[in-house]
DNA sequence: CGCCAGGTTGACACTTTTCAAGCCGCGTGG
DNA sequence: CCACGCGGCTTGAAAAGTGTCAACCTGGCG
């Protein structure tokens, strides 16, 4: 905390574009928390934003029940949120890429409500909560768009629920398949060809499912040809195939 | 639209107390929308409210597709929320009871993600979203409060996807009839013993398993002496023992 | 009075999990 | 540089849990 902010102050001058945010330049301006900001509003969103964080493959950003001060935007990299029971039993509740945002959890209850894991080498830019309040009373586009991100999330988890409370393991997987593509493509990668930043056990946890289960189902895909999968590698063949397991019914 | 606006009018000197929302009078101010708002900032939210909206039992209040505007607080009744998928199956993805808020999935994209329908003879307050972003930008309480309502919601369904995902039939059920018990306890009802307003189907539906799956886990609850169930009317008599249940494994 | 939605219960089928064995690929250390 | 170890993945067979289908019950309402 003392630290970032003693980061903050000495890059303000002197390595800027390095270690500052800096919205106005990031290319990820137009999927993140600035979408639809004017040049001049970006400006002031930059004031708001602290030093990029790095975090390592396998740390996490924050886990649940710490205190929430910040929500972070996805600079590069991938993660998952992870709610673990009292129990120890734990689930898997969401994969979030470049551009997207994590901790909105966090604003209910003033702490954490689950624990975000670097899935790969990331780094993130961090957005004290109290100036996003205070800015976005200002900025009507910015209080606008941050109620759609929120509201977003809450629609993304309702459709996660009917992957677990209607679907069958094939579909799941199909979903998910689909989900990832649609995801990489309006990030400008490809849609048809990528590496899974997961394990199958992580999969299976967020889809309600055991890994043997996804093993199998990737398996059947890539005999039925509508995917080839190597181990992390996957390459969509038969897209409309995956859609038609997805919408299923119709076998 | 135009009909509720001119409603407004017309009450707001003649049947203000019926008709009008009037928060500061309101006996869920402390769970609902204005919950740690000063007397005064209550004043200037009753001008946002628009009047209530009474919903028949079975009726929707709105449905998915339809344009977003409002967002809704429950003044009385029960809903259910529903999201229907292309091959019309469908979802219950939660239940809503007084001093909640209905609605929040429409603000991402402009239009309602699931129909909200009662489940008994109901009434909402109305909230038109373009005032609520003004005044949240004027009323620093309000607008930190609305953000907890979304990030609540959030962490909401972060549970009912544990729910799904990790827990088996009993459990879920156990989980679900503590989770009533609680929030009809906030609401100064008895939380030992209450009417379910929804049928086995819907509570299945919210739970991922079948109807025929809730009525065999009620009677096996009952059989072993958890809990008292006579068609819609629940009485809970061993609570510990749920708890139990619903925290597994120990069985 | 009779109908019908909603609920209960039983028998059986099917999906997914569990348990187990073995493989593969990658990073580490000898 | 190779061997080893280990996490991650695949596959099979059997077990468990839930769904499906069907019959019947019950209570409320026209």
């Amino acid at each position: 905390m003392a630290r970032a902010e003693l980061l903050r102050q000495q890059s303000t001058h002197l390595a800027l574009a390095e270690l500052k945010a800096a919205c106005a330049n990031c290319n990820l301006r137009e999927i993140c928390l600035p979408a639809g900001l004017t040049t001049a509003e970006l400006d002031q969103l930059d004031t708001m934003v602290d030093v990029r964080r790095k975090i390592k493959r396998g740390e996490s950003l924050y886990r649940a029940g710490e205190p929430f001060d910040s929500i972070y935007a996805i600079r590069s990299g991938f993660f998952k949120a992870r709610v673990t029971y009292e129990d120890g039993r734990d689930q898997v509740t969401g994969f979030s890429m470049a551009g997207e945002i994590l901790g909105l959890d966090g604003i209910g209850q003033g702490k954490h409500n689950c624990d975000a894991v670097a899935l790969e080498d990331s780094e993130v830019c961090s957005i004290p909560y109290s100036r996003l309040e205070e800015l976005s009373r200002e900025i009507n586009g910015l209080q606008r768009h941050f109620h759609k991100v929120m509201s977003r999330e809450i629609v993304r988890e309702s459709g996660v629920m009917m992957l677990l409370g209607v679907m069958r393991a094939e579909e799941r997987i199909a979903a998910f398949l689909l989900n990832m593509s649609q995801r990489l493509a309006a990030r400008g990668y490809s849609p048809l060809e990528f590496h899974l930043r997961m394990t199958r056990e992580e999969i299976g946890s967020y889809l309600g499912l055991k890994l043997e289960t996804v093993s199998r189902a990737f398996s059947k895909f890539h005999n039925d040809g509508l995917i080839q999968v190597e181990q992390k590698f996957v390459r969509i063949v038969d897209i409309d195939g995956l859609k038609e397991v997805y919408a299923h019914h119709v076998s």
